[in-house]
DNA sequence: AGAAAACATTTGATCGATCAAATAATGTGG
DNA sequence: CCACATTATTTGATCGATCAAATGTTTTCT
């Protein structure tokens, strides 16, 4: 029951060496059949589990990746690092790898953090969120050639194509861009953007989707244009502001689209005109209040995330990149049409 | 920088030998000052970190407990366990302790993996969430004599007091009736009650926080009291029918409490006539559009739960409980007032 | 049939730390 | 100043797995 075997206790069982029931368990094809059968029912017979610290003590690999768990930004779009979580867990442990969590308070005390978890052989690899402009820990890593994938681009003006920069971002430009083709093709013209200030590369990257789309289109000047456009920072209570300064100086306005649920959420209170307001990321509350929103697909995502961290050997994660090619995924997230039939 | 060393590079650098330098990190006080000092220098020159899979084979100890991350149950409600995984997290991060994720789709299956984690080492303990009555997970740890904590008291007959059962929970019945009160105090004498049907531990003990204040104040008639509840499953879209079922059954009502924020958003959307209404969970959504709510103090819980799990020993995840007096703790909520301004 | 090649299995060493017991250094009392 | 207790440090063994190389077995080919 709760006495664990060992190894050498399969091997005993089954007649034959520790070396064999390792191969049995690693490499099954170099095994005779009929003994890999003995080996396998005397594994299962004893309940043998291998000790996962000794194997990792002796290969010098964890099968665990490290994620820092952001100290918990209250607000809507929080959650899209929660789901991406989930995801990444759940495709994980269908690799075999684990997930670990930790916490920093600062960029310089992430540093310390994974420098602990990597020279204490916990992890193989980390995935890194939230990335910005200049992000010092990428540029550590790299220097002290540890694997990692970044859930964002970076930012940087060269870092894009950075070979030793894995990375998968989900593509916001699209996203907004098609937003304004279906509300476009609605019947929409005239159709306000509330975005955030500068400097942000994901707020810019929304921003041009929505504003490529309406000058394509060619329904707007682009003097127009800029009338269209609200900036502020993001909240409920500043989207409810920024509608009601759209709604003043936009003139006729036919639908808003939203740089984040929390935003769209704030738009949505003031808009008495029962304008369509799209947001981004899909929340729960965008789907409790049924507000359009686009998806980042955070399953794909972590599918991208985990297939550039173990390279072409599934399950086991690689060294950090030798391959001179920029290695990343663009995902392009999903738009979702909701009517907006709660709100009375 | 990169090469990283072993606890013998620093013996030998420190001129000590390898034992020494292990009672420098692990029992300080039995070396002498001047060659604890000496080792410590030799240490932070060679950036030496201990190996932590070397460690655990050793000791036989982790220093990291498991938890379960569920599979994305949408709804506003599924935040309430990411905040508390955060909280635990951080607080887990100070003691040392590290935190490990991992799936399941079934109790049957979670019951493999938390098999499969103890036995390979890899964690010292589990903090289980959401329980329910007759749960075959308790069950099998205490059988098997694996540490645990639960998140959620055991809702079985006898389990709340079994010795073995190590739990933190939130007295949803002090929350209900807490905002009873407080809604009394304001003036108000019907107060309508919106919960989930039975059998749902958490739902009993919320709805009759609710009901005893209702009867201790005896502003209404127990006969009446029936018809001012309504009993849905969760949801925004139910928490709006069953708002509307109480207008049209419940005759004069002067606020609404509901079991979750869910159903206290959907309520509110049905709620032209401005009753105060309040949710539980106080979720990133409550906060946002203004709605009161009942704080599960996830903070306090997770310090509960690694109190419990270490026991006297902070730091270390100790054995299975030995001692005969049941422990745990039962945290109160916060009752979180507000104005719901937003919706206009 | 005999030698070489291919395949299957075993043996000893090792990963980096801690435990348990042995030895060395220091302190104390008569 | 020596015997003895106390404190400080070192040595060898060990945790459970895998690696690398050695040994044993079968197949292939001339």
């Amino acid at each position: 029951m709760t006495t664990f075997s060992t190894i050498t206790d399969v091997a005993l069982a089954a007649g034959v060496s520790r070396q064999t029931v390792s191969n049995v368990m690693n490499s099954p094809g170099i095994v005779k059949a009929d003994t890999r059968e003995r080996v396998q029912a005397a594994i299962a017979r004893l309940g043998y589990r291998p000790h996962a610290s000794a194997r990792r003590l002796r290969t010098r690999r964890s099968s665990t990746i490290g994620i820092r768990l952001d100290p918990m930004i209250d607000g809507i779009s929080g959650s899209v690092l929660d789901r991406f979580l989930h995801a990444l867990t759940e495709q994980a442990d269908r690799q075999g790898l684990r997930v670990l969590l930790f916490t920093a308070t600062s960029p310089e005390d992430e540093i310390t953090q994974l420098q602990r978890l990597n020279d204490g052989a916990d992890v193989d690899g980390f995935v890194l969120t939230s990335t910005f402009a200049g992000d010092p820990r990428t540029k550590w890593l790299i220097e002290n050639r540890i694997s990692f994938v970044t859930f964002g681009r970076p930012w940087g003006v060269d870092d894009m194509e950075d070979p030793q920069h894995l990375w998968v971002d989900v593509d916001g430009w699209a996203g907004l861009h098609a937003a304004t083709r279906s509300r476009q093709d609605a019947g929409a013209q005239r159709i306000g953007y509330i975005g955030w200030p500068s400097p942000s590369g994901t707020g810019e990257d929304r921003r041009r989707g929505w504003r490529d789309a309406m000058i394509e289109r060619g329904d707007v000047t682009e003097d127009e244009l800029t009338r269209l456009e609200v900036v502020t920072v993001d909240g409920v209570a500043q989207g409810t502001a920024a509608m009601q300064e759209l709604q003043r100086t936009a003139g006729r306005l036919d639908a808003v689209l939203c740089a984040s649920d929390s935003l769209a959420l704030g738009a949505m209170i003031a808009n008495p005109g029962r304008l369509p307001v799209t947001g981004y990321d899909n929340t729960p509350v965008a789907a409790a209040i049924g507000l359009s929103s686009i998806d980042q697909s955070v399953h794909e995502v972590a599918a991208g995330v985990l297939e550039l961290l173990t390279g072409e050997f599934g399950g086991k994660v690689h060294g950090a990149p030798e391959s001179l090619e920029p290695k990343h995924r663009m995902i392009t997230p999903r738009l979702v049409e909701r009517d907006f039939a709660v709100i009375p």
